[in-house]
DNA sequence: GTCTATAACCGGATAGAC
DNA sequence: GTCTATCCGGTTATAGAC
């Protein structure tokens, strides 16, 4: 009884050591990752980890899971509307992917960080998620951009090399974080992160809408 | 005696267990790599990895080393002959940047790897490494870049923002070339990756070159 | 559900023979 | 230079009191 009454609801000790070992997993990796500091970080006891999820490795499936729901869930919402003249649309489609990174970089770090190592729940998770992506949202895309080069709005580029430099533009900037400040600190450890934001999705929304549209003698 | 006339010159152990140890490092990183496991894809006994290499971490420091010294050896190649006219440049460099990555494609996944733990050498091998790469090379770029905005040959974009375009997309391929495989079984687990490699040269290339043009109004 | 104590194991590192 | 045997600290995981 005194249970169903706290509150706030989603703050019980399961939610905080999943929360927890999610920063963890970030930082440190699997290998990394220690359970005693997921304890910690979490404000509960070690065996509580014990207590909810049966392992470390139940723990990161439970972690991965619920991150790239998260992710499914977001995709959904890159529902371009009105005009689908692609001039309209490719800014459009920049902006919800980058601001969607912005707000949740731990994917693109957790996803590429455990890729190259053999846990088979990677694959295993992975798999099961660019499944749902690719069947719900990929083929609205490519239908686009395909629907304007038959129009002659934009040059005839392979949707799919397109999409990769959309993708590659925006997440490697999350990716790269830590090593720009180190390569270039003079811009990436002093402008506010908030224009170095704003700057690089123009950037790139400035870049791929520029190289597809169509030149003179096309 | 015996072993001044030994060969393959290169094929020391050595060699053999700093060639052992990268492989090791780049799947597993540095928390998951175990020392017995780089004995034993050297062909090696672990004792001789002490023997050599005085810990865990003096042998990564030497891995990582090694492999940025290469990086910033084959960067000072990257000297575009002839016509400092950007659009005979750009594609060059592209083509550059991508082909030494596409043969040294350990450089960025144990870079992205382990830029988000907090061991210490990391942020201190790259610091020396990225300062050399900044003063040797990169003013040339921004240099070529602004002296074409200034003719009139391409678009007043920020030098900074183009580099890390390229940077990007050339090195995100790498680095998620194992998602790829996931997420678009049918192109990448089919098509012959030299056949890829080409097709994706190309399409950086295409993009930044045709992004950065400039347009009938401008 | 929460905690303490501890078992069981593993992996980095070293000693010392050859 | 190469190998075997072993130490030792740290980490996952569990037993069991409250």
């Amino acid at each position: 009884m005194a249970e169903s009454i706290q509150n706030p609801p989603e703050e019980s000790t399961r939610e905080k050591i999943k929360a927890a070992a999610t920063e963890e997993f970030i930082h440190k990796g699997f290998d990394g990752a220690r359970m005693q500091a997921i304890a910690d970080r979490a404000g509960a006891n070690k065996a509580m980890i014990y207590y909810y999820f049966r392992s470390k490795e139940a723990l990161f499936e439970a972690v991965l899971r619920e991150t790239f729901e998260e992710l499914v869930t977001r995709f959904a919402e890159i529902r371009p509307e009105g005009d689908p003249d692609p001039r309209v649309l490719i800014p459009q489609i920049v902006r919800l992917h980058f601001r969607f990174l912005a707000e949740h970089p731990a994917i693109p770090k957790i996803l590429l960080r455990e890729m190259h190592s053999n846990h088979p729940i990677v694959p295993k998770v992975l798999g099961e998620i660019f499944g749902r992506i690719r069947s719900e949202r990929y083929p609205d895309f490519v239908r686009i951009f395909e629907a304007g080069i038959r129009s002659g709005k934009i040059r005839d580029v392979d949707p799919l090399q397109t999409i990769l430099n959309i993708i590659s533009m925006n997440a490697f900037y999350f990716i790269a974080r830590p090593v720009l400040s180190v390569g270039w600190p003079d811009v990436f450890a002093s402008v506010p992160e908030e224009k170095l934001l704003e700057m690089r999705e123009r950037a790139v929304s400035d870049l791929v809408l520029n190289g597809l549209l169509p030149r003179q003698g096309d």
